[in-house]
Order: structure tokens, then sequence, then C-alpha cells
DNA sequence: ATCCAGGAGCTTT
DNA sequence: AAAGCTCATGGA
């Protein structure tokens, strides 16, 4: 992979196993969009476009420290082929990396992760991203013409009818007590660095936060590559493909940790992009 | 109309 | 501990 800035861009190039359209679109993140002959969102704290030719990304008016955090956000420094490779073993999962081979797990900021995914719960991810667009117009700063994910001090403030407004229902009540939770001192950044299960186990305190959204913001904004989000389609794919047969959150995560392991959430990707897209072909 | 969506919280067994 | 019920909302 080589990079360099030229006329206020930066340039990506010999970037493999990496398509922007699969990895912003698989269900990971919710505030890009289509358009022109690229995608623009709002990401880092920013509004930015991008667009790919083959193995050439460019992203458009970034300069070259902010590229460096873009690296990191597309999770661009890590090998991915040497994962598929040790994967490469189970015929389903070797499908699965085929056909949705240039996702990679991008790594958001935190708290925008953590209150997207309690706004995914029981939901559908056209509703999820209608939801988020709107609080961050209704409450997030203005950047340019778009708007910054809202900070926990503003969510924090509002009152359950300012959050209804934008959609969210049940869930506004869980919006703002975690907000309220993460003011108070809730260190979610501080999550990176101790152990996984303690990470997942702490993020549960936090209200509208089980286990499905936990292992979200774990896999998704904490770095731990061995969160594995289970919900409805994958275990589909556990049950219907690999034979789990288990009752609870805790035989999951064994069963998953014994067939993917330290890489299961990578693994995950593949399966649930795979899975949602082609179920029918799968389950004949 | 009924069911479903990247589930979690609360109540009852 | 485990199973059951309820929680908004909009699209199919």
């Amino acid at each position: 992979m080589n990079i360099q800035y030229k006329n206020d861009n930066m340039i990506i190039s010999g970037a493999e196993h990496f398509s922007l359209e699969q990895s912003l679109f698989c269900g990971q993140a919710f505030r890009w969009k289509r358009q022109e002959n690229g995608f623009f969102g709002v990401a880092l704290g920013r509004a930015i476009y991008a667009e790919q030719k083959n193995d050439m990304i460019t992203l458009f008016d970034v300069e070259e420290n902010e590229g460096e955090r873009f690296i990191r956000y597309f999770d661009l420094v890590r090998d991915y082929g040497a994962i598929k490779k040790q994967y490469a073993g189970d015929p389903f999962l070797r499908k699965g990396m085929e056909y949705a081979r240039g996702i990679r797990v991008l790594r958001q900021q935190p708290f925008e992760t953590l209150i997207s995914f309690i706004i995914s719960s029981n939901n559908n991810v056209i509703r999820i991203s209608k939801i988020i667009e709107t609080l961050c117009q209704r409450y997030g700063e203005r950047i340019g013409e778009h708007f910054d994910f809202p900070t926990a001090k503003v969510l924090a403030s509002l009152s359950v009818q300012d959050v209804k407004i934008c959609g969210a229902g049940y869930r506004a009540r869980y919006i703002i007590e975690t907000a309220k939770m993460v003011c108070d001192g809730f260190d979610i950044e501080g999550l990176c660095d101790v152990p996984y299960l303690q990470a997942r186990q702490e993020l549960t305190a936090l209200t509208g936060v089980g286990p499905k959204v936990a292992e979200c913001v774990a896999l998704y904004s904490l770095g731990f590559t061995q969160a594995f989000p289970a919900d409805v389609w994958m275990k589909r794919v556990l049950c219907d493909v690999y034979g789990y047969t288990g009752k609870n959150d805790k035989e999951l995560r064994a069963f998953v940790d014994k067939k993917f392991g330290k890489h299961a959430g990578i693994v995950q990707q593949y399966l649930f992009h795979y899975a949602r897209n082609n179920w029918h072909d799968i389950s004949q």
C-alpha cells in the first residue's frame, strides 16, 4: 500500500482486500451515502468525500495529519490477506470471504457507535440511518452544510420528547440515560485498554446496551476483533450452516470462540454480509 | 392486518 | 437461571 498527497487530496494505491462500497454498506456504519462517483459521509468529526477505482482510493480535501486518522478508520494497516488465509479451510466461510472480499471492519468513534447501536436494537438499517441522520441534524454541531454526531453532553441535556421527535421510539430514554452516564464519567475510550471480556461486561452496564450492542461497540469502535455481534442473521448462519444448537448467549460465545477464534468479528462481517444478501440461495 | 427489523429491560416462572 | 412479555416505528 502506498500513500501520497496531491492537490489537497490523499491518494491510497495498492490497497488490497478493500472496497469502500462493501465496507461502508455492510451494516457497520450508518452515515455514508453514494454520491456522484463515490461516497460521502461524516466521520471522525468531519465531512468527507471518497472515490475508488480498483485498488486506488482518493480521499478529497484531506491533509497529511488527518489522512493518518482515516487509515486507522478504514483499518488499512491490518493484513486481511493473512487473516483470510487462516480461515480458507472453511468452505462456507470461503464463499463469504469471496462474496464480501472488500470488507474491512471500520474503527469508528466510540460514542457515536454506542448510540448508533443502541438505536439499532429491534430495528432495521434504513430506519436506523434515518433516526441517526435526524438526530445529527437537530442536535449535532454544524459542519458546513452537514452535521456532526451529537456530543454526549448535548444528548444528556435533552428530554425524551426531544429524542422521540427523531423517530427513536422507546429507545429515546436509553439514549439520554447512556449519554448521561458518559457525561458522569463512564470512560468508553478507556475500554480499549482493558481485557475484552471486561470491556464487554462494563458496556452492558449502560442503559440500552445488552450483549449484542456491547459486541458491536467492542468490534466497530474499540478494536476487539474477537467480538462477535450475533443478530438474527448470524444466528441463522450458525444454526443452519454450522449446526449450532445452543440456547443462550454464553453457549453461543463458546461455540464462536472455538469455531472462529480471535478474528471472529471480522469473520462475522463476511458471513453477515454474505448471508443477508444471498439467503435465498444458501437455504435452498 | 400481521410480521419483521443488526435486542434489551422487566416480570414471571 | 430461564423463559415470556413489552417496548415505538415504518415498510413489506
